[in-house]
DNA sequence: GTTTAACCCTGCACGC
DNA sequence: TGCGTGCAGGGTTAAA
């Protein structure tokens, strides 16, 4: 499930491959994935002839800039990726839409679950994007600072890991790197964000530092039964050093307790119940 | 303001 | 073996 790390992967793979590309033809094979356009056909319109000029991210949203001054934009949801390729390799299995190049191939969007999304919108309207006007500050950015953090967590009262999930409070984190970021500070999901020391709180901030660079190091997790790969088809290597997610009745990396799972709306978060408090 | 549930969809495990 | 049922999984949004 592609979390910030993993989207950052991609966005930088974009970044060095499609800048400077020129849309030629774009193939929608499954038109519900195109979520703003009641027709496929405006959203085709707005891509082809143009020229790809940059690509920036946005919590998990990639934003493809245009020359045209629009905006191709994209989330993978939870099973999606992006394979740059050849047309002539056969097309895998979800293939919902393909945006082939006049020069050097194509780029599909595949997507087993289809909770992915593609749209195009207008650079100065990108600010009034329904889907996008509400994702807070990325923990990666330079202005997200220890103070800054500090103060919005005291300012809310709600269980650390559904505020760490919530994109409108930090983004680009989801249930892997929520449950990573607060085992690696020692803090437990359901403990409430207005109890924690400065002390508590800095570790938090670094811990989120650390863990997401380390998943952009590693490009990503990749989990047996899901589908996450970067732009070439390769799947991750964070899976292999992750610390508590997945790892119920394992024994913590830390005191050797076992990992407990809880379930959390219909999700499961995995922690340690001695070292994390 | 915070919490919970439902929805989106496919693949797979399970029971018969 | 085949079929039907139920449910996991994450992000978003609507409702409580």
């Amino acid at each position: 499930m592609p979390e910030l790390p993993e989207v950052e992967v991609v966005r930088k793979d974009l970044e060095r491959d499609v800048v400077g590309k020129r849309v030629k033809e774009v193939d929608v094979r499954l038109p519900r994935i195109i979520r703003r356009h009641a027709a496929k056909k405006e959203f085709t319109s707005r891509l082809i002839g143009r020229k790809i000029s940059k690509v920036d991210r946005r919590g998990k949203y990639i934003l493809l800039s245009l020359d045209s001054g629009d905006v191709l934009v994209m989330h993978l949801g939870m099973s999606g990726h992006v394979e740059r390729t050849t047309g002539r390799k056969a097309l895998e299995k979800h293939t919902h839409a393909i945006i082939k190049f006049q020069v050097g191939g194509e780029l599909r969007f595949v997507d087993m679950r289809q909770f992915g999304e593609l749209f195009v919108t207008g650079g100065d309207e990108i600010a009034g994007v329904k889907e996008l006007q509400h994702i807070a500050i990325d923990p990666l950015e330079d202005s997200f600072t220890w103070q800054h953090f500090s103060e919005s967590l005291a300012s809310r009262r709600t269980k650390l890991k559904a505020l760490l999930m919530d994109q409108k409070f930090i983004s680009g984190l989801g249930n892997i790197y929520s449950d990573e970021i607060l085992w690696a500070s020692g803090l437990r999901h359901d403990r409430a964000s207005d109890t924690l020391s400065a002390q508590e709180v800095r570790r938090l901030y670094r811990a989120m530092q650390e863990v997401l660079q380390e998943g952009v190091r590693f490009r990503g997790v990749t989990l047996e039964d899901e589908t996450y790969k970067d732009l070439y088809g390769k799947t991750g290597e964070m899976q292999d050093h992750l610390k508590v997610y997945g790892r119920e009745g394992q024994p913590c990396r830390r005191c050797r307790t076992p990992i407990e799972r809880a379930r959390w709306s219909n999700r499961s978060t995995y922690y340690c119940p001695q070292c994390q408090v």
